[in-house]
RNA sequence: GCGGGUAUGGCGGAAUUGGCAGACGCGCCGGACUUAGAAUCCGGUGUCUCACGACGUGAAGGUUCAAGUCCUUUUACCCGCACCA
């Protein structure tokens, strides 16, 4: 009887006969399958990573079994914050605790029984890798997008330490939920924004969700629009500003800056430098929280200064508000009150003035009052055309955009410029536990980058990991001082670690040449390896992980280290699984499933097979407990029908009956079913195929007169089923197959797949509809043509009542669909 | 506010992409076997109706011989972004 035992015994064989290997000779026919690494915080595998690993390793399996080399690495992404929150808290180190936990997780996943390579291991936190992680830093640093810059980051005052952007949960610190400021600090940046346009076009060509890529659209940002140049009166100071709207230029009332810009000091006036100074303290002291708050009231203060209109000469306001943003376009704005809710909003509360430059053709064309009162709905009209505009006037709003643009151009006040939302990746983190920065600090030398071959700058051990506000390597002598690999004075080295993205952003290179201590990997044989073939993890990913993963990839590509731009050819999400109270699992809640126990009780292809035949995969849903015991009865079930079939003596049965030709048609169009499934990743109507093929089995076997079965048939049927079942049950298929006297693995074998033959019928049912609605069957001949199937269909009785007082105005015959017949 | 998604029996979920709605499973009802339960097996199970039949895929319209599927409007929930000039 299946349990947890066969399980045990099978996975011993498999690791033994190293089933999951990988054979470089077969490399024409390499699959790389790969599940979004785990990460080895306080807890064990939960729900989330069986649902992502048991499924996808049934459809690695049924890859392999489909003829090919099947790659499936698994790993840990080590390095990171719980771990660190958790050692903070407990007092275990933070390597303690992982490597604890890494054993504990990958004894849990060999009881999974996935196919996972383990040779091909990469654990991120282990010097092996990180010198990797390091390595690639200095090549960015070499290419000049890994840079140092002072920036305005995340703060929590009680925590007393910098925080990471997905650690401000709606303006509050994750961990004790203080409101969050902003504090300037010396960082290092990724330059991903040199990428930007790239990441967004290679979007185009990926096998990837739409919802994934719209996120990264929409994260990148792109926006088309214009630069333009205000003078500043009586200075030799200018301001470019950014407007997708450059049309209603000659509305301009007044400009904006924000009140971080380096500018402000120049363009504040001795009158105004106290209301300035005053206002940019305020802003500083705004929480995260407010910020955020919708419909926030517009403040902002007049710097005293004035910009020229580059093309009326008129004079405008300069003013400071906070609602320009410093890291946008240019981090000034030309405000149009006339055409901009912002700007209106903000010209009403300080009573700036109101220019009215697009109004509708046909008002322009009846000579109507034009005078403007704002109206949402019409002021972002680009329907319309100029007016008050000069020279512009008529010109509808996109010929504006460009004839505006050319102009400005060609008196060099302005230009086309595109802008995008993306930010430089901010990677410093202040925390310990994290790949060190591989930076000196020399004092003659300035800023020193550790040579390659002093790598790995090896994160000490013995180090106060508890948070203060300064970096914990900050405070390990012996590993802040050293020398200058230039000068050989004395320098310090760079005390913060490494954004955990980072290590993962390019793990899915290392895993085929894990063990490489020559090179980061090695160029020729990644190439074949690479792009990922499938790749399945959570959504939660889609703007981080997954673009900073495309961005190091094309990095690497332009430093030649390889020839693939995009690591991930296709890519799904998998979904989330539920408490069984339908809310997320969580402690606080106690709805946490716990997987073990399940695996304990009824192995782990029950547990399995519950997940994937209880949900569409992409969507998830909550747990349910009737649904796994019946998961565990139905696999009970199947083998006692193989049992019994195995137990039939082989007749020599070589004509088919009718039952035997229906059994043969059964199987064979569900065969074709599941194999068409398995290639969508739809488990759930895959397993519900096999379990239409195990009633079919059952139903076969009942007559309980052996002598009159095929036996011979019977037991070939049963033979392919094993094959079948075997990438979504592999203990107990790989048991059954063992049973059935056949030669370890069932997994060399390959899967089947629909014999055409069988699935030819002599006849058809075909329903027939009078007026659209289902009135009676039909039985034609499958051969039968159009003409034919109408004869059949009109001359039928039971049309017979339908036609009183009526005729039939129109037959519509789909082949080997439905016959619909109109009659009035 | 902007963008994306979802909505089908008591429940989880199907539906060859416009062609017999509810596959498969859970649950429930009835029956067999049992002293009894568990397990197993057999039959039934969208709603209304004694029935003929009618109605039925969040709601309201529309296109079509035919709509869960396409179009318009609308509601609820979920997710992403959020003063992006």
């Amino acid at each position: 009887m299946y349990n947890k035992s066969i399980d045990e015994k099978w996975q011993k064989e498999w690791e033994n006969n190293k089933i999951a290997s990988f054979n470089k000779d077969n490399i024409d026919k390499k699959y790389y399958c790969l599940e979004m690494f785990s990460y080895p915080s306080g807890a064990k595998l939960h729900v989330g990573h069986w649902y992502n690993y048991g499924p996808v390793d049934t459809f690695a399996r049924f890859k392999k079994m489909k003829g090919f080399e099947v790659f499936q690495p698994m790993g840990f992404d080590a390095f990171g914050l719980p771990a660190e929150n958790y050692a903070i808290k407990t007092g275990i180190h933070p390597y303690d605790s992982t490597m604890k936990n890494i054993e504990t997780m990958e004894k849990q996943l060999k009881a999974m029984g996935a196919m996972f390579n383990f040779d091909a291991e990469v654990i991120t936190c282990k010097e092996d890798y990180y010198k990797w992680t390091q390595w690639l830093f200095l090549l960015l640093y070499e290419k000049g997008l890994a840079y140092r810059k002072k920036a305005n980051v995340n703060w929590c005052p009680s925590c007393n330490t910098v925080l990471a952007n997905e650690q401000v949960i709606n303006g509050e610190c994750e961990r004790c939920s203080s409101q969050v400021t902003k504090k300037d600090l010396t960082q290092w940046f990724f330059k991903i924004t040199d990428y930007a346009e790239e990441l967004l076009e290679g979007l185009k060509e990926l096998d990837w969700p739409e919802k994934t890529k719209k996120i990264q659209t929409n994260w990148i940002g792109k926006s088309t629009g214009s630069i333009v140049t205000f003078d500043v009166a009586d200075t030799d100071l200018s301001l470019d500003v950014f407007t997708t709207r450059v049309d209603t230029l000659m509305g301009v009332t007044y400009v904006v800056v924000a009140p971080e810009s380096d500018i402000v000091k120049n363009l504040t006036t001795k009158e105004q430098e106290n209301v300035v100074n005053e206002y940019i303290e305020k802003c500083k002291l705004v929480t995260e929280i407010d910020r955020l708050a919708e419909n926030r009231e517009k403040t902002g203060v007049f710097t005293g200064s004035y910009a020229i209109h580059p093309i009326t000469k008129e004079k405008v306001q300069i003013w400071i508000a906070d609602y320009v943003l410093a890291t946008y376009g240019t981090g000034c704005v030309m405000a149009v009150p006339a055409h901009d809710e912002r700007d209106f909003a903000f010209a009403k509360k300080y009573n700036l003035p109101l220019k009215q430059v697009i109004a509708k053709k046909e008002d322009v064309r009846d000579n109507k009052n034009i005078d403007v009162v704002y109206n949402k709905n019409e002021a972002y009209t680009e329907k319309g055309v100029l007016v008050n505009s000069g020279d512009f006037n008529n010109f509808t709003t996109d010929e504006a955009k460009t004839e505006i643009t050319k102009y400005l151009k060609s008196i060099q006040k302005g230009d086309f410029k595109t802008t995008y939302r993306l930010r430089d990746w901010l990677v410093s983190r202040q925390r310990y536990w994290g790949a060190p920065i591989p930076i000196i600090y020399c004092d003659k030398c300035g800023i020193v980058p550790v040579p390659k071959e002093d790598l790995p700058v090896k994160l000490p051990y013995d180090v106060e990991f508890k948070p203060d506000g300064k970096s914990p390597l900050a405070k390990s002598p012996e590993f802040v001082n050293t020398t200058c690999p230039h000068c050989g004075g004395h320098a310090t080295r760079e005390t913060d670690t490494l954004d955990t993205f980072v290590c993962s952003s390019w793990y899915q290179f290392r895993y085929p040449d894990n063990k490489n201590s020559e090179k980061i990997f090695d160029t020729e044989w990644i190439d074949k390896m690479l792009p990922v073939d499938k790749y399945v993890g959570g959504p939660e990913h889609a703007a981080m992980h997954l673009l900073y993963a495309r961005f190091i990839t094309k990095v690497l590509r332009d430093a030649g280290l390889t020839k693939v731009g995009e690591p991930f050819k296709s890519l799904v999400h998998q979904g989330l699984i539920l408490g069984p109270d339908g809310n997320k699992m969580s402690k606080s809640k106690g709805n946490v499933i716990s997987p073990d126990d399940y695996i304990e009780k009824y192995g782990s292809d029950v547990f399995r097979m519950y997940l994937m035949f209880g949900f569409s995969y992409i969507e998830g849903g909550p747990w349910s407990e009737e649904g796994i015991t019946s998961m565990s009865k139905y696999i009970l079930r199947l083998e006692r029908i193989l049992d019994k079939i195995n137990s039939y003596k082989e007749n020599e049965n070589t004509s088919y009956s009718d039952e035997d030709k229906e059994l043969l048609f059964t199987f064979n169009s569900l065969l074709k079913g599941i194999n068409n499934d398995l290639e969508l990743m739809q488990f759930n109507t895959a397993i519900a195929k096999i379990m239409e093929i195990t009633n079919a089995l059952y139903k076969y076997t009942q007559k309980d007169d052996e002598s009159i079965l095929n036996t011979k048939l019977l037991k070939e049927i049963a033979v392919l089923f094993i094959k079948v079942i075997a990438p979504f049950m592999p203990h107990f298929a790989e048991e059954m197959w063992s049973k059935y006297g056949k030669e370890f693995s069932v997994f060399n074998t390959t899967y089947p797949v629909e014999d055409e033959k069988y699935l030819v019928k002599d006849t058809v049912e075909l329903a027939v509809q009078v007026n659209g609605v289902v009135r009676y069957k039909i039985v034609v001949p499958t051969s039968a043509d159009e003409k034919e199937i109408e004869e059949i269909a009109v001359n039928n009785e039971k049309l017979k009542p339908y036609l009183e007082n009526k005729s039939i105005s129109k037959v519509i015959v789909i082949k080997s669909r439905i016959v619909n017949i109109v009659v009035k």
